[in-house]
DNA sequence: ATTTTTGTTGTATAATTATTATGAGGTGTA
DNA sequence: TACACCTCATAATAATTATACAACAAAAAT
């Protein structure tokens, strides 16, 4: 194992999980086979410039700095293909995509990790984000859509 | 509003949500339009002989130093290592599950009957109850949370 | 083939931050 | 007055994170 791949790991693992101590992200790591001490999660967290963010259920989490967050421009690009629409209510987003698509878009809107995002279900061609509040539904959706514009 | 009351209150919201500190509950309490600080919080935490338990979102939550046991032992069981998290927001609530689990889940959850839910959506890894009132999101958001927690 | 340098880690603990408890003083009421 | 109860300020405690130091291994230099 290398530092480099405990890097990848971590990283994975922050963004699938809400981590709020070094601790937690130990076990989480031990549990894919990495052993290693919070005191050498400290250095990880140190080197990968972690931060942390509000979370949702918990009071923190972990998190790469927003400038970083990571969508290729491959992801952004086909999301622009499959999207039709982008529209929010109240704390809702509500994406039309072709039919058939929805799972596959949802799962690159995921993969963005906007750190609101309160939970996404996709159907056939439609994806319902819930998120906290109408604001933070506001914000997503333009997120959401420059992914788009800029693809 | 005398002591009591807000002692009663107390024991109200640390049911209802995952509280798991001190100021959070002087927050809630203000939503309620009690407003107290956080010391005599710390007096009445004391004087209800609240205790710190291990929450399911939370790392702790406040709790009365009992806990009632209330359904098949064998779904909760299964449900609790499904579940990710537990949230509402507004008339939702928002379930997070591993991935490819949110049918298991919400069958068991559907199974459970709680009357006032309207309906139940389940996509890969996230679970979508809509209630008739905010109201009733918190009350069956917190029975589930129970249901995880006594597995 | 040794020796030196460099980088990485764990242990132990220091430093920091978050959370809770309490002393002192004020207010209202019987 | 005596008492209950509160806030403010801050002390005490607990949780979390950072780091000095020693050990070790691998690479580089001699």
């Amino acid at each position: 194992m290398t530092k480099k791949e405990r890097h990848e790991l971590i990283l994975k693992l922050i963004t699938e999980k809400e981590i709020d101590n070094q601790q937690d992200l130990s076990n989480a790591l031990k549990k894919s086979g990495i052993e290693v001490t919070q005191a050498t999660i400290s250095r990880d967290i140190n080197d990968l410039k972690l931060i942390k963010i509000n979370g949702i259920a918990k009071k923190y989490r972990y998190s790469l700095p927003f400038s970083q967050a990571i969508i290729s421009h491959e992801s952004a690009e086909i999301l622009s293909k499959l999207v039709i629409s982008v529209v929010t209510t109240s704390n809702f987003i509500v994406i039309k995509t072709l039919d058939g698509s929805a799972n596959t878009a949802a799962n690159i809107i995921d993969d963005a990790t906007f750190v609101n995002v309160l939970g996404t279900i996709a159907g056939d061609n439609t994806i319902l984000i819930v998120l906290n509040t109408k604001q933070d539904a506001e914000v997503v959706c333009q997120k959401i859509k420059e992914l788009i514009k800029n693809a």
